[in-house]
Parts: C-alpha cells; structure tokens; sequence
DNA sequence: TGGACAAAAAATGAATGCAAAATAGCCGAC
DNA sequence: GTCGGCTATTTTGCATTCATTTTTTGTCCA
C-alpha cells in the first residue's frame, strides 16, 4: 500500500560540481526539482503502465508533499513529452503507437548523425581511443552473447560519441530524446535479435573507421543508417515480441 | 517599465473569479495553458530585456492571474530553455552567449539536415513545386534587396522541408529551438549581409536540385553546409554589428 | 563619508482551501 | 436485464495563505 517512490540514491544532496550539468539542473534544490527528477525517472524506468491513470492525490502521498510542487513537476514532464496531461482529466503516461517510436528513433538518428559530424570537429585521439577500449569491450560481449553487457556498452560508446560534439544543447536534446525511447525499452524489454548483432558490429566498426579519419559526411551517414536499422529491429521486435515474457498487469 | 502582455484574443477570467462569463473553452482553454502561450510569444519576441529579472508578482498583474498558473507556465518555458529560474531569486530570461548560438545554429542545422534526409524518402511533387514557388518568390525579395520579405520567404522554406518529412516529434523539436534562436534575433535584429545573400541563394538552389533528385544524403550535407554558414555570418554580424554594406571577401 | 550590521519589506516556495468539472454510484423506466 | 438520467463523491484548476529566503533600507559607528 505505502508504494513509495524509489529514492534514485540521489538525495536532495544539491550543489553537485557534477562535470556534465544539464542545463536546467537548478532545480535540483527545491522540492518541485527534487520531484521533478524522481518523478521522470519513475516514469522512464516503466513503473507506470502506459496510459495508466495517475491520481494526483495519490502521487501527493507517494512522495509526501502537497499538490503545488508535484503539479510544477508534471507540467514539465509533459513538456518533455513523457505524459500528456488532458484538460481536467488528468495526467497519463504518454503511450507511444508505432508511428511515435519510428519518429523518435529518426529524431534520435538525426540527432547522433549531428554528433558524429561535430564530433570530427572536435574529438579527441584519446577519445577515439577510449571509444575503441570500448568497442573491445563490446565485442567481448558480443562473444559471450551477454545482451545486458552489450546493451549498456554500446550505449556508453554513443554516449560518447554525443560528447565528443562539445554540445551541451546537443547533449540535452539528445538525454530527452534517449528517455523517452528509454521508457518503452523498459516496459517493453527489448530484444536485438541475435542476428542484427553482427551488422551492428560491423556497422560500428564502420563508425570507428570513420571517425579515425575525422570523414564528417560519411560518419554521419553510417551513424543515420545505423540508427536507421535499430528502428527497423525495434518495431519488428514490437509487431512481432516472441522472445521475452510480455508483462501485462 | 509597465508594459502590458499583447492580448492575443479573448480575454482571460476577470480577477474576481466568479465571474458570469462560462469558458468557451477548447482543449487548450485552461488558464495555465493560455498563459503559457501568451508568454511564450511575448519572451519569444523579445519584449523582456536578456537576463532581464520579472517578478512573479508584476507578470500577475499584467495577466490578471495569480501565481499558481504563472508559475506553472514559468516552469515550463525553463524547461524549454527560454528562461532560466534561479532558486529562490525568481525567474530570468537566459541570455545565450556566443557559444550558446554556436550551439543552438548547430543543433537546428542537425535538425534541418535530418528533415532534408527525411523529406527525400517522403516528399511529393507537388510539395517540390510548392517549395520551387517559394524559392522563386525569394529570388524576388533578393533582387529587391526586400530584406524582410526574404527572410520570412527563407523561413518558409525551410519550415516546408521540415513538414516534408511527416515527423511530428521532430517538427515540435525544430520548433523549440527555432524560438530560442528567433528570440535572440528579435531582440540582436539580425541582418544578414548582403554578400552572403548571393552564397545563400546558390545554396538554395543546391538544396532544390538535390530534393528534386531525392538525393537524402547529399540534400543532408548540404543543409548541414547552409546553416553552418548561417551560424558563422550571425556570430560574426553579433560580435561586430555594425554594417550593412557590402564587404569583400 | 563610508561601511557594516540589523531590521523591515518584498519576493519566492510550498501548503491549504474552495469552486467547477468529471467520474461513479444509484434509482427508475423500458 | 439493460439503458438512461440524476445525485454524490472524487478530482482537477486556481486562488489564497503561510513560511522562508532574499533584498532593501535605515542606523550606528569608525
């Protein structure tokens, strides 16, 4: 009954020197941004079915604060396209058909495309250096068949790749992009199927290539194009999701 | 300095709340909603000085509201990036440095560039020959140097390839940041100078040619090219603004 | 005169209260 | 038994109120 929302391990501990500010982290002080951040997490993390019904009465007592704060917090993750809020009805957690995730992943294509141009600007050869340690790592994965290791290792390696653009705006942009996406991966457990696997390999390889020789225009391409392909996994994992346990309530 | 907000139409519940008058609303008829919108347009174009303080209180009146709606609108526009909202020490327009244009032209050239990509797969004849009509109409603003009508004519064209890519998340993206940026211009009144209007033309032109041909990722390295320009002819026109004449090259 | 300290004034952050709308619950009619 | 209308409860939206924090102002002393 006392479903209390799970405290991130992130205090109201504030004035973080944290490197990679985001750029409405002022909030981290008061208690609608202390909301703010637990709330969006709740959220992406999947703990609210899709289009679920949230009383905000009941989110008051989750949290243990008064309306006024959690409301702030709710017209913002609406702005942020996480829920959507109707007109005295409510809040709901924004659900996405097929056509909203193919949009997001383009979005999200042309946002990594972007980095991968700025990124030969401006990277680094110990970046790129750090982005092939990774990339081994990665392949390790991919011999040991650990999805969960791939997963996040690729992850990181395009979170690099973001910040090798020196884009803060970018780098923003794309936190707010990857959560949303993030959010159905939850609920919905993706799989790659094992057989993408090695085209994202050697898609990746491609990547490390590009980036070596700083070749913008081609990096961005690949990058468009590997994205591209994780769309086309994704919703045929969607359509078609015959590998894990579908968790419906 | 008591400017009023510009009613942009009917008017909001008088303050006495229990006024005869029944809300003819529609979905966005709420009060924060409307609130939102209205402020909005009015940071937008520019009508509240860069790191300009606005007391809550002040905004109330003006609008006729309390606090609560404003500050949940208030919330918002940070979360959009357009004002920024110091703990305790209220709400400020963010005023963008250099490297904030830098960064915000970059990420709207990543933008148009993935539209351009998209629009390729997607784009009809018809909407050819619409954004052909409007590139003609520009060419007619170019030659008499109608610097106004060229811009808004420039802006259209753009917006066509964006909805030419039938991707809504990204419309709504481009859109954000299209605001943060024209709120600098309102206020920095750019002026693009003269000799770069040739260039920009040749590359219009180059834009078209490439759509007509459905040619995805050339049209993506060109409009990257093109707002890249873009941002180096408004840095350099906000870090010495001063002519108009024509300088060579 | 100028600076430092303290108190007053104002502004912000959050909680509570109240009216309107929506949802549900109930009863009667068919 | 089900559908439709009416009432009661819940929920949302906004205003108001209370508690801190910040800013301003006023005074005293060097």
């Amino acid at each position: 009954m006392k479903a209390t929302i799970p405290d991130t391990g992130a205090p109201i501990t504030p004035p973080t020197g944290n490197g990679g500010d985001r750029q409405e982290n002022r909030h981290e002080a008061s208690l609608h941004g202390e909301i703010l951040l637990r709330l969006r997490d709740y959220v992406v993390e999947g703990n609210i079915p899709e289009g679920g019904r949230v009383p905000e009465r009941q989110l008051c007592e989750m949290l243990g604060i008064s309306r006024t704060p959690l409301r702030e917090a709710l017209k913002v993750l609406a702005a942020e396209g996480l829920i959507e809020l109707l007109p005295n009805r409510g809040a709901r957690v924004r659900q996405l058909g097929q056509r909203d995730l193919e949009e997001l992943f383009d979005v999200m294509a042309g946002l990594e495309s972007l980095a991968g141009r700025l990124a030969c600007e401006a990277i680094t050869d110990a970046e790129i250096t750090a982005i092939e340690q990774l990339h081994y790592e990665m392949y390790g994965h991919y011999l040991h068949r650990d999805m969960h290791g791939y997963f996040q290792t690729n992850q990181r390696i395009h979170e690099s790749i973001v910040a090798a653009a020196r884009n803060e705006t970018l780098k923003t942009a794309y936190a707010n992009f990857a959560g949303r996406i993030r959010r159905v991966r939850y609920s919905a457990n993706f799989a790659r199927k094992r057989q993408r696997w090695a085209e994202a390999m050697r898609e990746h390889e491609a990547i490390l290539d590009a980036l070596r020789r700083r070749a913008a225009s081609e990096l961005s391409d690949i990058l468009f194009q590997h994205l591209r392909n994780k769309r086309t996994a994704a919703i045929e994992h969607l359509t078609e999701p015959r590998e894990d346990a579908p968790a419906s309530p």
